[in-house]
This record gives C-alpha cells, sequence and structure tokens, in this order.
RNA sequence: GCCCCCAUCGUCUAGUGGACCAGGACACAGCCCUUUCAAGGCUGCGACAGGGGUUCGAAUCCCCUUGGGGGCACCA
C-alpha cells in the first residue's frame, strides 16, 4: 500500500488537514504500507512563505512521519509538484498528440463573461469548449498572434463514469454535467487534477484518501486516467469536519463561538494553547472514525492496530471542543508528574513564572488534576510567584466565625506554621488540624480563613501544597498582614 | 440554478434484518467523597428526521419528502 497526504501550501496547517494525514498515515501504517508527502504547490499566486515549514513542523508534533516526501526524499521525487513541471507538461503534451486534450486559446476574459451569461439564464456555469474543434487554420492565427494556450481535456459528451469509493460505494456522474477542464495553464503550471492523477501514477500510489469536498472532481481524474490508459488508484474520501458553529465546514477563516471568542483551527494553535499532541491525536481520530463500540482513549498503537476504512463513518462531524477540552485533561492527568512539570515550564514561563524543575514538579503535583490545557497552569499557582496579593479582607471570615474569631485563627495559624520543625505539607495539616480543635473550628473554617490570607482567593489548589509553594517566610508575611487588614476592616 | 454526498441523544458515535422499549463518550443536572476548586464514583436527562413500501420481523433494505453538507476557476 502507497498511500499520500499531498497538501497545498497556501496557508497554515489547518485541523481539517491534520485529520486527513492522520487517516491516511494510520491507514500506511495499519497496512504496513508507505506514508507518502507531496507539496502541491502549482498555484504560484497563492503560495504562501513559512506554510511548508509550519506544515512539517505540524505533522512532526502530531508524530505523523512520512516515508518519502520532502526533507526525507525517496524514490519518486521530488515530491515538490513545482519542481516536476516539465514532466506535467510532457504528459499534457502526449494527450494533446493522442487527441484526448486539445489548446484552448480563450481569454480569461471571455471564459468570465460566459460564466456572468450562464449564470444571468440559470445555465451552470462551464466552459462552453469553443476551441474543442479548431481547424488548423484557426489554430495556426492563434499562434501567429501569439496567444498562450491552456491544455483541456476532451471530456465525453455522453455516457456516465462511475467510480468505487471504498468508504461510500459506487458514485456515478452524468458526462454531461462535466465540462473539458483544464490540464495545464498558460503559465506552463499543471491545474490540481494534472498534477495529482500524473504523480499518483508515476509515484505508484495505490490509495487515494482525502476530504469529501474531492468527490465532485473524481470522475474527471478517473476521465483523466482513462485518457492515459492508466488504472486509477482506489478512493476513500473522508467526511468533513463541520464547525460548531453548525454552519458550514471548519474553515480557515476564523470562526467565532457564542461568546464572540474565536475558535481555534490551526494545528499551531492548539498546540500554543496547551493541547497535548498525544491527545490531540486520539481527539482527531475519533472525528469521523471509532475503534470499537466504547473504547474512547486510546495510544497511537492501538489506533495502527485498529485501523479501517470501513470504520471510518459517511456523515459530517461537528468539531467539539467540549470533548477536546475533555481528553486533553485525561491525557494531562495520565502523565507522570515528571513529566508534566517538564512540558508546563515553558508554559509558566510565558506567563512570567520562570522556575527550576523542583518547583516545577510541585506546581505540577497541584495542578494536574485541575487543568485541561498547559496554558491554564499559570493562572492557577499565579499567587505563589507574586510579590503582593489583594483581596477583599471580607473574604478571610469564614462562615459561622466572626472578625475577632478570624484574627486569633490566624495568628494561631501564624505561630504554629512558624514552630513547625518542618515545612512540608505532612508536618503542616497534622499541625494546623489540630489547632482547629483546639480552637474550636472545623477544619474547612481554619483552612479557608488560611487560604485567603496566602492566595488572596476563595478557590485555589489544596492548601498545603500550596503553602508550601509559598514558602515559609511568605506564609508567614501574609498571615500578619491579612490579621492588620481585619483589624482595619470594620466587621 | 445544476450535480454529488450525507441523515441514531445538543455533540462525537455503536449498531450492517430478530440478542435494541437502541449501547458508550462529551456536555448538562442530582447525589456521594471532600479543607475550597478539581479529580473520582453513582444516578438521571436525552436520539433512530417524516411518509410510503419490502419482510413473519426494520435504526438496519428500497422509494419519496424534508433537512444538512460539498462541488460547479487558467484554486487546491
Amino acid at each position: 500500500m502507497r498511500v499520500r497526504y499531498a497538501p497545498s501550501p497556501t496557508g497554515l496547517f489547518h485541523v481539517g488537514g491534520a485529520r486527513t494525514a492522520l487517516y491516511d498515515w494510520l491507514f500506511a501504517r495499519h497496512t504496513g504500507g508507505k506514508f507518502i508527502l507531496r507539496i502541491e504547490d502549482t498555484d504560484r499566486s497563492r503560495y504562501r512563505p513559512g506554510a511548508l515549514e509550519d506544515l512539517l513542523a505540524g505533522l512532526r508534533w502530531l508524530q505523523l512521519d512520512w516515508d518519502e516526501g520532502p526533507e526525507v526524499g525517496g524514490p519518486y521525487g521530488p515530491y515538490i509538484q513545482s519542481e516536476r513541471l516539465p514532466l506535467y507538461q510532457e504528459f499534457a503534451n502526449r494527450l494533446v498528440a493522442k487527441g484526448a486534450a486539445y489548446r484552448c486559446y480563450c481569454p480569461p476574459e471571455r471564459l468570465i463573461a460566459l460564466r456572468e451569461q450562464q449564470a444571468l439564464r440559470g445555465e451552470p456555469p462551464g466552459y462552453d469548449r469553443a476551441c474543442r474543434d479548431l481547424t488548423q487554420r484557426q489554430i495556426a492565427d492563434y499562434e501567429a498572434k501569439g496567444v498562450t494556450p491552456v491544455i483541456r481535456l476532451r471530456v465525453p459528451t455522453e455516457g456516465t463514469t462511475t467510480f468505487h469509493d471504498l468508504i461510500r460505494g459506487d458514485i456515478t456522474v452524468d458526462n454531461r454535467s462535466l465540462d473539458d477542464l483544464v490540464l495545464l495553464k498558460s503559465d506552463g503550471y499543471p491545474t490540481y487534477h494534472l498534477a495529482n492523477v500524473v504523480d499518483d501514477h508515476l509515484m505508484e500510489i495505490t490509495h487515494v484518501t482525502r476530504g469529501d469536498e474531492w468527490i465532485p472532481s473524481t470522475p474527471r481524474h478517473i476521465l483523466l486516467y482513462q485518457a492515459f490508459g492508466w488504472d486509477p488508484p482506489q478512493f476513500a474520501h473522508l467526511p468533513l469536519i463541520l464547525s460548531p458553529t453548525g454552519k458550514g465546514k471548519l474553515s480557515k477563516r476564523k470562526a467565532k463561538g457564542p461568546g464572540g471568542e474565536e475558535y481555534l483551527v490551526m494545528v499551531h494553535e492548539f498546540r500554543e494553547a496547551g493541547y497535548l499532541p498525544e491527545a490531540m491525536f486520539n481527539f482527531l481520530a475519533l472525528l469521523g472514525w471509532s475503534l470499537d463500540e466504547t473504547t474512547e482513549i486510546f495510544t497511537r498503537e492501538q489506533a495502527v492496530a485498529a485501523f479501517e476504512l470501513e470504520r471510518i463513518s459517511k456523515a459530517p462531524a461537528v468539531f467539539s471542543y467540549d470533548k477536546l477540552k475533555w481528553m486533553n485533561g485525561v491525557y494531562i492527568r495520565q502523565l507522570a508528574p515528571e513529566v508534566l512539570a517538564e512540558r508546563l515550564q515553558p508554559f509558566l514561563a510565558r506567563s512570567g513564572i520562570v522556575v527550576d524543575q523542583e518547583t516545577a514538579l510541585k506546581v505540577a503535583r497541584l495542578v494536574q488534576e485541575r487543568i485541561t490545557t498547559l496554558a491554564e497552569a499559570a493562572a492557577l499557582v499565579d499567587f505563589a510567584f507574586a510579590d503582593s496579593i489583594s483581596y477583599d479582607p471580607a473574604l478571610l471570615i469564614q462562615k459561622g466565625m466572626s472578625r475577632q474569631d478570624t484574627m486569633r485563627a490566624l495568628e494561631a495559624s501564624r505561630h504554629a506554621l512558624a514552630e513547625l520543625p518542618a515545612f512540608d505539607e505532612a508536618s503542616m495539616e497534622t499541625a494546623l488540624r489540630q489547632l482547629a480543635q483546639a480552637l474550636g473550628l472545623k477544619a474547612g473554617q481554619l483552612f479557608g480563613a488560611i487560604r485567603v490570607a496566602v492566595t488572596g482567593r476563595a478557590v485555589a489548589p489544596p492548601l498545603f501544597g500550596s503553602l508550601e509553594l509559598v514558602g515559609r517566610e511568605r506564609v508567614l508575611a501574609r498571615l500578619r498582614r491579612a490579621e492588620e487588614l481585619l483589624v482595619a476592616e470594620p466587621a
């Protein structure tokens, strides 16, 4: 099996493309075949610098390694279409020589006008085949005038074309609904249709797995294969990914959520937002495919072992950010704390929290069950790295306690913590639980007051770990500060 | 407008004629656990788009309607 992923470097790597690449990769790995990456850069006007680098980085992030393609080479190269131009020209001319294609001298303006008229009359748009049967003399005239022609395929004007889709079964179209598509543009570049067919043939691609949006042009490709006298590969068209807005496919243009926030669509955006590649892999795999009846979380090895084209669903799928977040959380919780610490460091640094491994590990233990993306960690522990904290002193006073009670409790806590031989979680817990009992308070009351005094919030990571992170000296200072605030605060 | 594809809980899906008064997951709600928040556990809510057939029997097969999506470039 030889499977290719053939993106066009016209923009940043998109999750829809990533899902296609993932399925191509899974199919290749499952069958023990080759995964080939081919760059379809045959439109000079749409080329975007940096797009190729972003694509390769995205594929590597998801660990979708390719056996042949840019940077790794292979026996069928080059794998960048702009480096294969003479090939397409030669094959296009071959079709002209056979009479299966012809040169068309119609200027773009005429074609635009033609489509306008067709739209006006309510006719389907399409080339009117004006140049399909030019006389030798007409051709000579155009050539003498220096008009650069395009090459068009001579599509049959009757009959039907059928191809078998591995996911959908047979698909048939009436040839009369097809027009004579351009194969070679006047700038000497091939169109997608030509380049794709020539390369798939030359590279001995056996399976073409691509997005649903290609179904309408597949019959044209079949006709092209027939014109060349080649056997077409097998086709499998994947369902599209829909935007959560419910309207249309997940596009590169930013769709906005109900709150006006922008949905993430580029692979690099997910990476920067703190999603783990293994979670992304798992989630994307499930968007249109299922491993079995109930399994949601699986490793890439399991996916490779189980992947079947037959289990790909036909209906388009809405991209669920909620489920992705949940899944990312699952993967974060599965990480060894040391690994999480390491992965967290760049994200913490981005928020100005530069820490050593040991501190990062403490943070990791504290936030592991509380974050759904790596980027969320900083906001949970920033109190421990801030010079000062501010809060409404009223928060200090717990349910069932007076201002006086709270002041006494904080003061007693401060003394207890100051005298502790070791400032670690276990010692703190023992001491403070005893203290609560001695003061006639519920543990939650005492802990709540300390939590606000030290973190500035009513909701924070587990208390003792938080105290350890803040450090004894600053904990004591913050307790004292809270006591002062209560003196000032009339309650 | 024309052509093509698709149709099970709000969402992702299982289901390939009887084991389905439809299973799992996310989300949502309640309860439990608990120093707050989480995480975890349990429970609940919730779907075969509609109508015709075929069949002893249909979520599963066929047709129509409706709905959704995609495509109709010298873009991919």
